[in-house]
DNA sequence: TGACATGCCTGGAAGTGCTAGGTAAATTTT
DNA sequence: AAAATTTACCTAGCACTTCCAGGCATGTCA
């Protein structure tokens, strides 16, 4: 039924996790609704998605977690480390070499 | 050990092919070169990645084979239905899609 | 009371690129 | 002539990731 592996996504919940997260701490029902705010509604990822890339980076030692209490409710608010500050420079070098390739083929005139 | 899956790949190859096929029939060991070209170099595909792509594409419906001896060796050239011309127009605007929301993202400032 | 938003989480399906390997013949180099 | 390189095709299996669907619990609002 739904697309499961949509084209172009691979890397890209990495990348914007770390994007955001590199401006400010957040959480994750946080992060699920600004990735649609910053994307400007192009791209839209569920807590599926959001949750276990998060967990991911935290095991790498790229993202720190802090469970605060409030408003009686539990929040995990994730941080980035210097790693992660790394790894966010990487990525995006990675996409700007992908994308920019696409961009050059996808621009080559039709005829000859 | 090497990279298996290199982030921002997905969909890659597949609208690289079309896009290639899409001006003219070629066969898979050219189109691996060509794609080096048109991408500018920032892109490399082996022929690992390619010739699997063009069997799916072909059992899809997507593309036609056809087999020509060419100096006592034997080329399998390709070239774009119009189910494949359909195909590349979706990828590529999902391409847009993904790509204006991810410039989008990147493009925001870090102050506060 | 019911509905909805907040907030966290996981399992398993599905797909896809990549490396590494293999085959064979023509061409070029030594 | 032998060796090395290029041309040209192919496949198996790993690795990785996204995604959907679902579950749990609390707070808020009608």
């Amino acid at each position: 039924m739904g697309q499961t592996n949509p084209p172009f996504m691979s890397g890209v919940p990495e990348l914007l996790v770390l994007r955001l997260l590199a401006r400010k701490e957040m959480y994750g029902y946080e992060i699920v609704k600004a990735v649609r705010v910053v994307t400007a509604e192009a791209i839209s990822l569920g807590e599926g998605v959001i949750y276990p890339v998060l967990h991911a980076l935290e095991q790498k030692g790229a993202l720190k977690a802090e469970r605060k209490p409030v408003n009686g409710r539990t929040r995990v608010y994730y941080s980035v480390t210097p790693k992660g500050r790394r790894r966010f420079r990487k990525l995006s070098e990675e996409w700007s070499r992908v994308s920019s390739g696409v961009e050059s083929a996808l621009g080559v005139p039709d005829h000859a």
